[in-house]
DNA sequence: CTGAAAGCGCTAACAT
DNA sequence: ATGTTAGCGCTTTCAG
């Protein structure tokens, strides 16, 4: 059994008196920045410890009108490239004073109240974490104007919140160019989930790039969800339906999941290497013997940093940011 | 540019003066469960809606001393196993009205500040999330009384904070048997880093089953971290500097993330299939075909269920639960 | 540098 | 069922 020994609550009065100061001095004594008497705030500091008293932190965001407090939306959490989001995010809100409200909000329906709960927790801002982004975003979006809205790592129509992202475009021409180098003459793509707000733009830059040095997207493979195994279904799929002689020497993956999935149907056709896979978002596992997955990596920290700072101030602007190729072996075409 | 559209901030004094009544009775009206006359209920939400109001679940917090808010210290992110702890945590607080205050302790020395950060905010208890717990935490635990501290999928020896985990000699014992019974003969265990709060009875009961089935524990290998890189090298390092007839012909791997490092490794040595393989925590990514891992599942949603209980009422007891075997390939031994 | 008044926005407890 | 009193614990004025 767990008991609560709810210790009698020790506030500022009480540690006023034993100082033998006002409520006021000791408020100060825990503000960093406010001019105080050595003294006064030794003597302060002294009575805290011996009755163990520690300011109220929701009181005092009452009253400041702040809370420190950033909800962080997340939609899929099962996701290795997420969770180092997630990762580096908490970090870097921690390292600025802020804390991250967790919204998870795997039940699609659910987002506008969950957001708007957050608001009226008074959460300072709100940043939607690579969440696609459904249709009653809209409605939300224009309800919370109270604090930051950012989306990072996924793209949005509307003007309204602020969008940090990766140069999707950029990215997907970077590719052609590097698949076309390996000299591969025949390309697909394979898309994750189509939704609301798309990444058209990895497409996009892919395809002008194959068409600006001659070549075209020839095939169009889709999942409906960024996950390997249905991914490796899919391509199996493919490549059971498929003439050796016929199929695409090149594959890029809308991102690493879908990646891996291509790798393991080859793996299990027994085609490993057949076909160049790059993916996408450059996951610490990629780096597996197993999979030697070439992919690209985007500018997580400085997408970060950037949504932080949309956080503390009001001066961040819609941004994309170009990220980089890594190179590993999945890009080449060893067997044929 | 992003500008805060500060709204005239509208207060339940403003929503009662359109509405005809009193404050405190806007103030029931957004409190489910108080009486309040259907017209007066209808006249306030008109006036609300009217208004843009939204009660401060701040300021209720701080009358009411409670903020629904839990604190949820995680030490690794980038694990698959944490990644799908935190989903489902994270849902199941959810579910009951709570909300996760994400507290990112990868920064070890941190731990002691980041809680008591939090225990400051007035968060309604604190969740160790499989995290792993140093020194100080000792103190830590005795200086938060005011709210239940619960660690779930961790051992800890102290008896203060509530420990909810996994039967982890009961799986040890079911692996050894498990393992027996696939005709090896010489067994290793591979464990991960060893801290203050270990896993040793994952061990220990491993080690009993076997030799309650009259064999010996004859190989040991570890790795400073839960990673499958890492393990990947260690366990090259076996199978280069052991002839092939002095090898073990099984092993029981700490997480799935050693155990895919074995794999790895093995498939690298061209030996894939002549050790049979058991790894723990039974993430998704172990059915994937490059790996088709068995591996013991915890009772993830038993014990969050449990850990979210704790946090509600005060009348959770420590409890350890037995999970199960799940059984793909991994663990037979097909080529010698 | 320190003290006092007023108030952040809401709700428990009691009264009506 | 509704209104009232008193406060949650802190901070922001602004005097002194």
């Amino acid at each position: 059994m767990k008991k609560n020994t709810s210790q009698p609550k020790v506030t500022s009065v009480e540690v006023a008196a034993l100082a033998g100061v006002s409520r006021w001095t000791v408020s100060r004594t825990f503000t960093p920045g406010k001019p105080i008497s050595e003294e006064a705030r030794v003597r302060v500091l002294d009575a805290a410890k011996q009755l163990g008293y520690k300011p109220n932190l929701l009181a005092r965001s009452l009253s400041t009108q702040k809370t420190g407090l950033i909800a962080v939306v997340v939609d899929t959490f099962q996701n290795y490239n997420v969770m180092k989001l997630l990762d580096q995010l908490s970090f870097a809100l921690q390292k600025n004073g802020l804390r991250a409200l967790l919204i998870n909000v795997a039940d699609e329906d659910s987002v506008a109240d969950l957001v708007e709960h957050a608001d009226q927790l008074q959460t300072d801002g709100v940043i939607f974490l690579g969440a696609t982004l459904t249709g009653d975003f809209v409605s939300l979006a224009s309800n919370i104007k109270r604090i930051p809205l950012v989306i990072v790592f996924r793209d949005c129509d509307l003007p309204e919140p602020l969008v940090l992202n990766t140069d999707d475009y950029a990215a997907g021409f970077d590719i052609a160019t590097l698949l076309v180098g390996e000299g591969a003459k025949q390309f697909a793509y394979f898309s994750g989930p189509t939704g609301m707000t798309t990444r058209v733009n990895r497409r996009e830059g892919y395809e002008d790039g194959l068409h600006q040095l001659g070549f075209d997207l020839s095939v169009l493979l889709n999942v409906t969800n960024y996950d390997q195994f249905m991914a490796c279904d899919v391509f199996a799929g493919y490549l059971n339906t498929t003439p050796k002689h016929e199929r695409v020497d090149a594959i890029f993956c809308e991102n690493d999941a879908v990646a891996f999935g291509v790798i393991d149907a080859m793996r299990a056709h027994g085609c490993l290497g057949s076909i160049a896979v790059v993916g996408f978002d450059d996951i610490a596992y990629g780096a597996s013997p197993s999979y030697q997955l070439t992919s690209y990596a985007p500018p997580v920290s400085a997408l970060i940093d950037l949504a932080v700072q949309a956080m503390l101030r009001n001066d961040v602007a819609r941004t994309v940011l170009k990220g980089q190729l890594v190179l590993r072996e999945s890009h080449k075409i060893i067997a044929r």
